[in-house]
RNA sequence: GGGCGCGUAGCUCAGCGGGAGAGCACUCGCUUCACACGCGAGGGGUCGCUGGUUCGAUCCCAGCCGCGCCCACCA
């Protein structure tokens, strides 16, 4: 095949990664043997596309699989989507809207059914994303979380956790979207700052007479007050705790009561109490037996116990008219402004309304205290480990998991109820009441929430609950890496997950990777237009130079998103090539190596070096340095010195130099290939005698024995630098020729500026060293190791020093 | 309100107790037979501010200023 001088990966990555996947390269066999290494995909939205965190997250995955699999570990990159509850059911019925129906009017069996259709249409495109970044999945095994296998996985889970009795139904306050026409859970709870009006109310006395303030930001839930509170030990109020007050406009008469938690601070001090449509108040109308009235009904409209003429009005019509009583009565006492943060729902935007509704709990105590105790005994690593504490402090304070969704689109409860109103619970439809007999029965209408699907992932894709091949070798896996506000939502429910039903945590390390920020440092978002595809990196870049940059960027912290990492990626696929082209371009290859020249030695030692810090940077998941050290053990020392070093003896034809080059380029190409792996199979391939692929050649040991002979270095820099301009000597200006004929010896082994500079930092490492022995409150109150280091460096500078002027 | 992180060259970032770095951008020189997506040489930074610890601080500690993220039931 020829080679051009310019690499173009468009068309030679799409082949690779058809070939790859033709050949089997990516299967994942129980059957055989090696160590396992096991990471399971977070799995996408099925309605989603890949963006620029799916693009960071497959390059980072892509890299330890490929790196495991050359390392001949039994590696598994398990793929798959997730059914993605809330989201695939808005893709839909927004669909529907279009076409003028409504999901109501096409009833829920058609409207799955719909869901279906249109997932087979246009669902699971991200897959086919994954294979263009070249993600080395075993795409044989793609499950999705509605897959039939996995819809009894969770089911067996549901009735697992409820025989264990942590499942319960309560009517408890929930996070209700109206627009969703749903609960969603407390992390789906997105709080942004909104400018409200704070209004001050006085409830009067039952028994006449003054009375007592009360702040709200929601006037409308005055309505279904139950009671006002105020701190116990606030002597405002002593005298008023135990009495009644009038709810303004229903006239309900409520208690005073005390309680720690009201804020003596705040307002005025005393809180109207209402359980139905307020967390806090919620708990302390349950603390203090009080009823839980709710004024607003699921469709946002008002309802309940009220004024014939307030139902069926939005709660802002309501505040406005409750307002005016109080003006009215003379009970308005005051109205503010005030900015403060409230809860929104984060697909739909919606403003969220607290209340209490029929809901379906997981009791997650018990859960959470194994995991508490395995996180603090060590058995899974964060990276970066600051967000060990995080994830414990969640699972320290969990509450019970809300875990029945108001949808259409998702795993329907195991629940039935019989006419009596039993409940049975069963992974597959019972014949009768488990608790009565009696027939005729109901299945619950709700479905789960997505995460009580995803939290399975890891063992539930290797078909647990059964007994298979697949789950006994591959779980445990290794790693699981996604992004940081998953942590809560998958990561620890995972981990919760994995420890109850199969005794183990799914995986050894988490891995939290950098956010990508827009350039201007906002998040990328589509509606905000501040998203990047990574798909047109790709096409324009390159996958492999896309991997690249993105693993550059990334780092412990979040990131402003940069086309210059990419850039410089695709720099390095055409350095690599074209070097390659120099190397393959000799015109014959020996087989046998005996003797080694200098620069040999001296690159066998820089790619000793290079892929130290390459197995460090993988080892411990800090990319951007796998990433640096490619890009300079590539250019600077492969490039720069060793190929213009060896560049006369090929030009000459020394067939033994010739085959020591492919030698050498193949330890490269093997280093890049779990980062660049596109380029360097491209490469790999045009090797002579080369059948077998890169991606399953073995990983290169290192050579160890030359690590200490640096003093090459130099002698290495001056010979590449005698031969590149020993080929252009014809066109030098007379300045360069004047340095030309100067640097020019026989031995090739000469004086320049680069030994100068050499000199020169010797001189001043040596000076540096001086000083610091001769000062005295080093050596006496340093450490003696620092002071024995600092003398050695000393001996050691002064003999190379010696060395270098001979 | 709680927690975490970041402010280092024009830009994006690495370094984290003894010489201030990389890539890009910039300047100068090269139509060099692997590569102009190239090669060589070079300019550019009081390492956010103020104190403290230390023989020595970009690096450790405290405070301040600026920016960001996560979590959060003060109406």
């Amino acid at each position: 095949m020829e080679m051009e001088p310019l690499y173009r990966p468009q068309g030679v990555e799409e082949r690779w990664q058809r070939s790859w996947e033709e050949e089997g390269l990516y299967r994942a066999d129980s059957e055989q043997p090696g160590d396992t290494y096991v990471i399971a995909v977070p799995p996408p939205n099925v309605t989603g596309a890949l963006h620029m965190g799916h693009a960071l997250n497959g390059a980072i995955q892509d890299a330890l699989i490929r790196w495991h699999r050359m390392r001949g570990f039994n590696t598994l990159w398990q793929p798959g989507f997730d059914h993605a509850g809330i989201a695939t059911q808005a893709v839909v019925e927004k669909e529907l809207r279009r076409e003028g129906v409504s999901r109501l009017e096409l009833g829920r069996e058609a409207f799955v059914e719909r869901v279906w259709e249109w997932l087979h249409e246009y669902g699971g495109v991200i897959m086919g994303q994954f294979r263009r970044l070249g993600c080395s999945l075993d795409y044989e095994r793609e499950r999705f979380t509605m897959d039939e296998a996995y819809v009894r996985a969770v089911m067996r889970f549901f009735v697992h956790l409820y025989e264990r009795g942590w499942i319960f139904r309560d009517n408890r306050i929930v996070n209700w979207c109206s627009d969703c026409r749903t609960s969603i859970s407390d992390l789906e709870v997105e709080h942004i700052e909104v400018d409200d009006a704070l209004t001050y109310a006085r409830y009067p006395l039952a028994e006449g007479g003054g009375g007592i303030s009360v702040a709200t930001v929601r006037p409308a839930t005055i309505l279904a007050d139950v009671a006002v509170a105020v701190h116990p030990g606030d002597e405002r109020y002593s005298g008023l705790v135990g009495k009644e007050v009038v709810v303004p406009v229903v006239g309900r008469r409520v208690p005073v009561i005390a309680d720690e938690r009201v804020d003596p601070e705040f307002g005025t001090g005393a809180v109207k109490i209402t359980p139905g449509h307020d967390p806090m108040d919620f708990e302390i109308g349950r603390d203090h037996d009080l009823p839980e009235l709710t004024v607003i009904g699921l469709d946002g409209r008002m309802t309940g116990d009220i004024p014939d003429k307030l139902v069926g009005l939005t709660e802002e019509e309501a505040a406005e008219y409750v307002v005016d009583w109080l003006r009215q009565e003379q009970l308005l006492e005051k109205r503010e402004s005030y900015r403060h943060a409230v809860g929104h729902c984060e697909r739909s935007g919606t403003r969220i309304q607290p209340l209490v509704s029929l809901q379906w709990w997981v009791d997650m105590d018990s859960m959470a205290a194994r995991a508490i105790e395995a996180l603090e005994s060590g058995r899974v690593t964060f990276h970066p480990p600051s967000q060990h504490r995080v994830a414990l402090d969640w699972l320290k304070a969990i509450r019970p998991w809300n875990v029945s969704r108001q949808l259409w689109w998702g795993h329907q409860l195991p629940i039935w109820y019989c006419a009596d109103g039993h409940v049975t619970c069963a992974e597959t439809e019972p014949d009768a009441c488990a608790e009565c007999g009696g027939g005729g029965l109901t299945r619950d209408e709700d479905v789960l929430d997505t995460w009580f699907s995803s939290a399975l992932w890891p063992f539930a894709t290797l078909g647990w609950p059964d007994d298979t091949p697949s789950l006994r070798r591959y779980y445990p896996g290794n790693v699981n890496s996604t992004a940081r506000e998953i942590i809560f939502l998958w990561e620890n429910r995972m981990i919760m997950a994995g420890l109850e039903l199969l005794g183990e945590i799914p995986f050894s390390d988490v891995i939290i990777h950098s956010t990508i920020l827009a350039p201007d440092g906002r998040r990328m978002s589509k509606s905000l237009g501040t998203g990047i595809d990574p798909l047109d990196l790709i096409a324009e870049h390159g996958a492999d130079a896309t991997r690249y940059g993105l693993l550059k960027m990334s780092s412990g912290h979040d990131v402003r998103f940069s086309a210059q990492p990419i850039e410089e990626g695709r720099r390095l696929a055409n350095k690599l090539w074209n070097v390659a082209r120099l190397v393959l371009g000799a015109t014959e290859v020996a087989a046998a190596f005996s003797a080694e020249l200098p620069e040999e030695r001296w690159i066998t030692a820089r790619l000793d070096a290079a892929q130290a810090q390459v197995i460090d940077g993988l080892s411990s998941f800090e990319f951007s340095r796998v990433a640096d050290a490619l890009y300079h053990v590539t250019f600077d020392d492969f490039c720069d010195w060793y190929a213009e070093a060896i560049k006369p003896a090929l030009y000459e034809g020394d067939a033994r130099v010739a085959g020591m080059a492919v030698a050498t380029l193949e330890r490269l190409l093997k280093l890049l290939h779990p980062v660049m792996p596109h380029v360097t199979e491209e490469i790999w391939s045009q090797l002579p005698a080369r059948r077998s692929r890169l991606i399953a050649a073995p990983w290169p040991d290192v050579h160890g024995s030359y690590a200490e002979e640096q003093p090459w270095f130099e002698r290495i820099q001056v010979a590449a630098e005698v031969f590149r301009r020993a080929g252009v000597r014809g066109s030098l200006d007379p300045e360069q020729a004047r340095i030309f004929d100067a640097v020019v010896k026989p031995d090739r082994v000469a004086p320049s500026t680069t030994v100068d500079a050499e000199i020169a930092r010797l001189e001043r490492e040596i000076e540096r060293a001086e000083r610091m022995l001769a000062n005295e409150k080093f050596v006496a109150n340093a450490a003696p190791e620092a002071v024995d280091a600092e003398r050695r460096k000393l001996a050691q500078y002064r003999a190379e020093l010696e060395a270098l002027r001979d």
